[in-house]
Parts: structure tokens; C-alpha cells; sequence
DNA sequence: GTAATTTGCCTAAAAGCTTTAGGCAAATGC
DNA sequence: GCATTTGCCTAAAGCTTTTAGGCAAATTAC
């Protein structure tokens, strides 16, 4: 029999597939063994373990929401970069729910300072440049932004806000008016 | 050998403090066995299988929730009331954090709508009626608020703000802050 | 108080996931 | 063509989940 040319990268790009399709908790070696129609014992030449290819997906999934997100930021500022990199998270929560909540697996300090998720807090950054604030009400600020773009599409993905009306759409876009209001508008201590 | 006094509200009550103290996710019929020093089997007698352990700790967290919350709003109203409110999730979630994060289980329809989860929407609509807002706004933040308490709340305790300045504490406050001044002056569509 | 019934925890067993150790064969390098 | 590396394999041990069936303790009924 061949090989089947494994190797740490297909494997971790195949394993977010899976995290898309059946949730990221139930990625497994072994499920991730038969769709490669391989044994399991022969994923861990590539991965050290279950917890390393659970890393490993939330890497992935970091840097394409940071691509994703810088694409969107360019070229635009203000209220028009806000709402275009909100819906980069909304949309990829979406599209790849697993890969999203693969994005929110505790890193260990190290792993997470080497991650994408640096870039994550730089582009926050930048979109609060549209906005006038200084430190530390920027970094507060920054805090907030990622509280309700995290909040709002983890509660909607685990159902919180369909079957009731109004749409979530449009919550969403009401949302993000009254952040882009709020940061216009940013209170004195 | 005597019987252990097992039920499943026992089950229930060991199975949160298990998740407090070694994660939501590490929580399993086998440890909670171990911890009644009795074989896994037994259990099975009082707890369908495993998911429906979860099931009953995320409901009695919701409980809890609920319970605290309702505790911090008599009395209070407008932003006394949305701080006091906010200040039990996140207390919540730094003393309970299994509990926590076992309230966050996706719960079927049919549970959801039989659990304490009502009542927190209650609240919070509750909340905004120290403020001025009319429907569709209400629910819009209504939206808004579980997402900053459960986004801020879930990214401090993923380690998200911690070993940076400035200190979390403060953020929060500011958070606060910023969210009162929002609802008293929520933006036009 | 004893007998009948229910209840509670047990043993046994099957099935799936994780992980390590050691082996053979295919691919690669000289 | 031969040696080495690499890749996937078999084997095996340990853990978790779940079901089935059994015995003894607790409860209830006479």
C-alpha cells in the first residue's frame, strides 16, 4: 500500500475542516485517521498529540482571521474599518464555526505571544486610530471592541439570538452604530 | 460495603465543583466516580449518560447565575443596577470558572427555554428600563449587553488582558462606564 | 418481626480514543 | 545498486463510555 503523504500541515488544515463539520471538540486523532483512511498510531510522527493538533487548528485559525482582517482594514478608516473588520469575525465564525472556536482554545503564554493573535490587538489598534483616544482610555477601549465582537458572535453561534425577533442582522448593525457612537464619543472617567 | 448516597443532585453539585477545579471539559462520569469512590456503572443509574451530567451543571450554573443576579438587582436601578448586574457575571466566572464555563453549554430549544436563561433576558430587559429605549432598541441592548459582560468576562478568563496594562479591573470599570453613557444616549439608526 | 419489593451499587464486557514501542517497506541519496 | 531515512504499519496498554444483569441493603407491607 502507499503512502498517503502525510504531514503536520494537511493534517492541520484537514482537522479545521473537521472542526467545521462535526465541532471543534470532537476532533480527534482517530477521526482525523480514518478520513485520511490511514491508522491511527501514524498521525503522531506528525503531531505530538491530541493537544498539539488542537493547537495547531487554532494557529490556523488565528492567521487566517488576521489575513482576513487586514485585508478588510485596508484602505479603510473610521466607522467603515470597524464594521468591515467586525464582519471578518462575524462572517468567519460563520463560515467555520469549528476553526472559530478552535480561535478561542487557551494558549499557553509562550505559543500565544508567537501567535497571530498579536496581530488581532495591532489591528484593533489601528481602527481606534480613526477615533480620538489616548492612552489608557485606547487600550480600555480595545478591550471593549474585543468583548462584543467576541461576545455577540459566540452568543449568537450557540443560538442565543434566533427564533426571537428582531433579526440578529440587524442587532448586529445597530451594534456596531452604537459602538462607532460610543468610541465618537468615548466618556471622561 | 455501604451505599454511598448517590442522586443526582449530588452528582450535579460534585460535578461543579470538579468543573471549578480541573475545567468544564475535564469533567467525566469516570472522575466523578472516583470522587464518590464507587464504580463508574453506579452513576448511570442516576444520570443518563454523559452529556446529560453537563447538561444539569450548566443548568444549575445558569440557577446560580440567576440567583445572583436577581440578589444584585433589588433595589438598584439604572447604572447602579447595570454595574451590580455586570459585576455578578464576572465575579461568577473568577470564583466559578467550570461553573461559568458550563453555563455556556448549547443547550437544546426545549432545555434552554425551561432554564434560568429567561430569567437572565428578563433581567437585563430589567436593566434598560433605567434607561430610555423603545423596542427595537431595547432588544438590540439588550444584545448588546450579554455580549460585552460574556465577551469580557470569557476573553479575562482565557487570559486575554492579564500581564498587560492597564490592570483589568480598571478596563472594566471604564467598560462600564462607557456602556451606561451608551444606553443614556443610544444613536439613532 | 418477617416477607416482599424496590433501590443502589456491583461485576462483566464491549467499544472507542490516546499514546508508546518496535518493525517492514517505500522513497531518497550517494 | 546499496544504504539510509522516512512513513505507515502491527501490537499493546490504559482510560472513558455505556449497557446488561446480579446481589444485598433499605423500604414497605403484613
Amino acid at each position: 500500500m502507499g503512502r498517503a503523504g502525510l504531514n503536520a500541515e494537511r493534517l492541520t488544515r484537514a482537522g479545521a475542516e473537521l472542526a467545521d463539520e462535526v465541532g471543534f471538540d470532537e476532533v480527534t486523532v482517530s477521526a482525523l485517521a480514518r478520513r485520511f483512511d490511514v491508522k491511527v498510531a501514524s498521525l503522531y510522527s506528525h503531531v505530538r498529540n491530541s493537544q498539539d493538533l488542537r493547537t495547531r487548528i487554532a494557529l490556523l485559525a488565528l492567521d487566517e482571521l488576521a489575513e482576513r482582517g487586514a485585508a478588510a482594514l485596508a484602505g479603510r478608516a473610521g466607522r467603515d474599518a470597524l464594521t468591515a473588520f467586525a464582519n471578518v469575525y462575524r462572517d468567519y465564525a460563520r463560515e467555520h464555526p469549528g476553526r472559530y472556536a478552535a480561535a478561542q482554545l487557551r494558549l499557553d503564554p509562550e505559543t500565544a505571544a508567537a501567535s497571530a493573535g498579536v496581530k488581532h490587538a495591532r489591528m484593533m489598534r489601528a481602527i481606534l486610530r480613526g477615533y480620538d483616544l489616548t492612552e489608557p482610555d485606547e487600550t480600555h477601549a480595545v478591550r471593549m471592541l474585543g468583548s462584543v465582537f467576541h461576545g455577540y458572535v459566540s452568543l449568537e453561534a450557540s443560538g442565543g439570538f434566533s427564533h426571537s425577533a428582531p433579526d440578529s442582522d440587524e442587532s448586529w448593525a445597530r451594534v456596531l452604530d452604537a459602538l462607532d457612537a460610543l468610541l465618537r464619543n468615548w466618556p471622561a472617567p
